[in-house]
RNA sequence: GGGCUCAUAGCUCAGUUGGCUAGAGCACCUGCUUUACACGCAGGGGGUCCUAGGUUCGAGUCCUAGUGGGCCCACCA
């Protein structure tokens, strides 16, 4: 740098005459030096300003939340153009209010992002909204432990006390969380920020109820619900987690009534026994044809159940012969409908055997009930056998415990009307799916969907606006008066249900809540949605109930395109868990290595739902590339300045400038074809070959030669913009740089390229520039040579480019010889050769034996390939051409390879 | 039990209606104090595209079966 230079300078001088002027000049830059480098570590920014406008390696740090804030200043976040064709809308999926952002929903804004930026800089009208989610049973989770790290339990407070608490425990988490969807670089719009429990959802949520309690859509029951005994609430089916257990089953002998014999049950749950009120058998079962219709003697209790027959019993299961219990398996539960049996609830809501199962089992829990039963049972010698059995057992998602089956009076929808209403806008292809195979996942679900409880037993959520009559108990009504514990109705009194509604009933309602539906110019004009971008987990009980909700209270699709994508997973393909530790955090890595860093790094090569690992070494080369472009700003503002420099038309003037101009063209093109479709890993990859290959290594190092200030900058103002999506600190740090006042428009805002008139034909010449360059090269490299000479008898395009090609190739010189003994190359078809005596020239020889032998095998292969009549007859002609294309360029390329070994060896 | 998905260089992955003489980044090897960048420059090596069949003029790409990862769904007592 600057003063390490003078220091070098100064002190070759100085040290032959010492205590001059210049030692002491020297002393004072030594000082500087010190000074500004100390300076450096505190302040970067001052080191920089004095020096140069752009530091040598680009600190995101330093500029991202100054960038974040220009565009909150300027307005760059809201929707502009509006009212015109095309407005293109995302909302964000809300995260979770409970807790810090993780890796998945870096990856989900970063795709989003993308998208949005590409459409704004499109000149579309473009909205992102951002929210988060009141994440009922979630928070309440988080909520409840912190509690009982304080020694203290739910039980300890009211509702309403809960409620507030936990309200200011989510509002602090709103705050961080909105912080890091800053880091991320989230272009969207924070004024239309919206939580789940904001005045309008609650609003939104309680009118589509009602909708669906008009429309008969929703009913109470008194249904068998999926328990969590220790959460003390119930969960809907596609919240239990069921896994594989290597459990027990029972063969139990059921004396007859009459004494006539005995039939034998086979269960996994024989505590269950106390509230089984029949037996059921197949009716096509010859073995048990006597049994049906004959009682049978329950043992441990003194009722008197029937045998009954029903399709639902499988014959080669177990004993063929199945014990009910309506209250505590869905099945049975199916059963005992068929058969209008009673329903006996022995386990409690605490997961308790309840007053209504014999005394010597009341107050057990389920575990030491069922060690109870089995000991009795054995005693009177009634157990037949115990095998060991392998089946799928209900888990609570959360904390593990077994999920019971308990009758419960519960709020249902019911789905298939609204389900098959989804299934037909899916058939019609209302709705894109990426990856396409989703769609089927999507109609299977809903083709299969049962009733959804919707009433969830805790206090943080939104109250269900549904009152009892307390005399009446059949008698609900509708009202939203929540606040109230009681209301009084034309002189009756009804108690307000204590339960609140499903998180997924309200943020299934997320795309037509967050654009203001009934009446709103944002519903008017962003519904529905462009592009609903998640995670594959909430496929169904997210994805498919806003389609079916969508549908059922607007009319339309909630959103046209939905893009799954796949997991971050651990750098070790295993998932990435808390309690296993190999979490990574955003935040962290962004202060490392900066917020486009990872975002690229994280979309780098990742397809639509395959799940890949996370990878740091991805960030690493977003992080270099970040560098690159920064570096190669730095350069054009050395060479170009920094004037006027954007917004200007190119004016090529030499064959590298054509083939610049060729290769932005195509790139755009290509890169916008690949926006378009959703490609984002694929529109990165060809971004990132776009600076580093074409522009840094080609295009600027043969400006170094022959610059042209108009086309430097234009391929940079082009980079930058084709970049934003993916990198919008880093392009938007060198566009504030470069761009001198902040009078113009920041970059977000900008338009993106057009494409310019730029002719294929025009760029090869700097291709077959490029071919002898890297000819040159590989054989200096291979023989080790330095500073070699081209020679050529007078060839008219060497001539023309020697000046490039020279530079390039590190030659040093290229001049017009009569004597051709060099090496010549083979690669172009300009007769030029290098100046290297023939002793070295022949280490070249075997590289040419090689390089022969490899070109023949080529050779041949194309020509089998043409001389195959069944391939010139089924190819098609395009292919064919390009065959014979391909054939006759390699033969002639074979020819010079053969003739240059040929001369060699005759030497 | 049903369904989906993945398997390509040492590692992580691209490779979209079959036309491939199979690519990228990292890692590796050889040279570079070439003043935009060592978060760099130049050059290089490295792959029976999981296995076995099949369709085709042609298969990494399509079909069938198998092997091994991952995911989802399901009420099997």
């Amino acid at each position: 740098m600057q003063v390490d230079h003078l220091i070098q300078k100064i002190g070759k001088r100085g040290k032959y005459r010492r205590f001059s002027y210049e030692t002491l000049v020297f002393f004072c830059f030594f000082l500087l030096d010190i000074v500004t480098g100390v300076l450096a570590i505190y302040y970067q920014g001052w080191y920089d300003l004095f020096w140069m406008k752009l530091p040598k390696t680009y600190e995101p740090t330093k500029y991202e939340n100054d960038i974040y804030a220009l565009w909150e200043r300027t307005n760059s976040l809201k929707p502009k153009n509006r009212g015109g064709e095309g407005s293109y809308s995302i909302v964000i999926p809300p995260p979770n209010a409970n807790a810090g952002l993780h890796m998945g929903q870096e990856l989900t804004v970063a795709l989003e992002d993308i998208a949005i930026r590409y459409h704004r800089m499109k000149g579309q009208a473009t909205l992102l909204v951002p929210g988060a989610d009141h994440a009922g049973f979630e928070t309440w989770v988080v909520y409840e432990k912190m509690l009982n790290k304080q020694g203290k339990t739910r039980f300890d407070f009211s509702r309403e006390e809960l409620y507030s608490q936990v309200w200011d425990f989510v509002q602090k988490n709103k705050t961080n969380f909105e912080i890091q969807l800053r880091a991320m670089g989230v272009s969207c719009d924070w004024s239309r920020f919206t939580f789940t429990l904001d005045d309008k959802v609650v609003k939104t949520a309680y009118s589509s109820f009602k909708k669906m309690w008009d429309d008969k859509l929703i009913y109470r029951g008194e249904r068998l619900v999926n328990f969590c005994t220790f959460h003390g609430t119930s969960f809907s089916d596609i919240e239990v987690i069921h896994k594989e257990i290597s459990g027990h089953l029972w063969h139990i002998k059921y004396p007859l009534t009459d004494g006539s014999g005995s039939i034998v049950v086979a269960t996994t749950r024989p505590e269950t026994i106390l509230g089984d009120t029949a037996v059921a058998v197949n009716p096509a079962d010859k073995r048990y044809k006597n049994f049906v219709g004959k009682t049978i003697k329950l043992p441990l209790t003194n009722r008197e159940i029937p045998i009954i027959a029903d399709d639902f019993v499988d014959q080669k299961f177990g004993t063929g012969a199945v014990k009910v219990t309506p209250a505590h398996d869905p099945n049975d539960f199916d059963i005992a409908a068929r058969h209008d049996l009673p329903m006996i609830t022995v386990i409690s809501h605490e997961g308790n055997i309840t007053s209504q199962a014999p005394e010597a089992y009341r107050g057990l829990s389920v575990a030491k009930a069922r060690k109870a039963v089995l000991k009795d049972l054995e005693s009177l010698n009634l157990l037949e056998k115990t095998t060991q059995h392998k089946h799928s057992v209900g888990h609570c998602y959360k904390c593990d415990t077994i999920i019971q089956p308990l009758l419960r009076d519960q709020w249902f929808v019911n789905m298939k009307p609204l389900a098959e209403v989804a299934i037909k806008a899916l058939n019609d292809k209302k709705i894109a799916f990426l990856p396409s195979v989703k769609r089927q996942q999507c109609i299977e679900y809903l083709r299969n969907i049962r009733d959804w409880n919707i009433s969830r037993q805790i206090a943080w959520g939104i109250p269900i606006p549904a009152f009892q009559n307390i005399d009446q108990p059949d008698d609900w009504i509708y009202d939203e008066r929540v606040g109230e514990e009681t209301i009084e109705l034309s002189g009756k009194t009804y108690r307000r249900d204590p339960d609140v509604f499903d998180t997924w009933f309200s943020s299934g309602q997320w795309p037509f809540v967050t654009m203001g539906y009934p009446d709103s110019l944002d519903f008017d004009e962003f519904y529905p949605l462009s592009l609903m971008e998640t995670g594959g987990e909430i496929l169904y009980q997210w994805v498919c109930r806003m389609i079916m909700l969508g549908l059922y209270i607007t009319g339309e699709v909630p959103f046209d395109k939905v893009y799954i994508h796949g997991y971050v997973m651990a750098s070790d393909g295993s998932k990435m868990s808390k309690s296993v530790g190999n979490v990574v955090d955003p935040m962290p890595v962004i202060q490392q290595y900066g917020s486009d860093a990872l975002r690229m790094g994280i979309i780098a090569g990742r397809s639509p739902a395959v799940n890949r690992g996370y990878d740091v070494r991805k960030i690493e080369d977003a992080r270099n590339f970040c560098n690159k472009l920064w570096n190669v700003a730095r350069f054009i503002e050395d060479k170009a300045g920094t004037k006027a420099m954007f917004g200007q038309k190119p004016v090529p003037k030499n064959s590298a400038d054509r083939w610049l101009l060729s290769r932005l063209q195509q790139s755009n093109r290509q890169i916008s074809k690949f926006l378009d479709d959703y490609r984002f890993a694929e529109a990165y990859e060809l971004l990132y070959h776009l600076l580093w290959d074409d522009f840094a290594d080609w295009y600027i190092e043969a400006s170094k030669i022959q610059a042209n200030d108009s086309v430097l900058a234009y391929g940079l103002e082009t980079i930058l913009k084709l970049a934003h999506p993916f990198a919008p600190f880093v392009t938007e740090a060198i566009w504030q740089t470069m761009n001198g006042a902040g009078d113009k428009e920041p970059l977000i805002v900008s338009n993106w390229p057009a494409e310019t008139a730029a002719k294929y034909a025009e760029a090869r010449e700097f291709e077959e520039i490029k071919t002898i360059v890297e000819e040159i090269r590989f054989i200096c490299a291979n023989l080790k040579l330095k500073n070699v000479s081209l020679f050529h008898s007078g060839d008219e395009f060497i001539a023309r480019n020697a000046d490039l090609i020279k530079n390039l190739a590190k030659l040093d010189k290229i001049q017009i010889s009569q004597k051709e003994d060099g090496l010549r190359l083979t690669s172009s078809s300009r007769v030029c050769w290098l100046d290297v005596d023939q002793q070295k020239a022949q280490e070249f020889v075997r590289q040419l034996e090689t390089k022969q032998i490899q070109q023949g095998i080529v050779v041949k292969m194309l020509k089998d390939r043409l001389k195959n009549k069944a391939y010139v007859q089924n190819a098609p002609a395009k292919v064919i051409d390009q065959t014979k294309r391909q054939l006759a360029d390699a033969q002639a390329l074979y020819q010079k390879i053969a003739n240059e070994h040929k001369r060699f060896r005759s030497k």
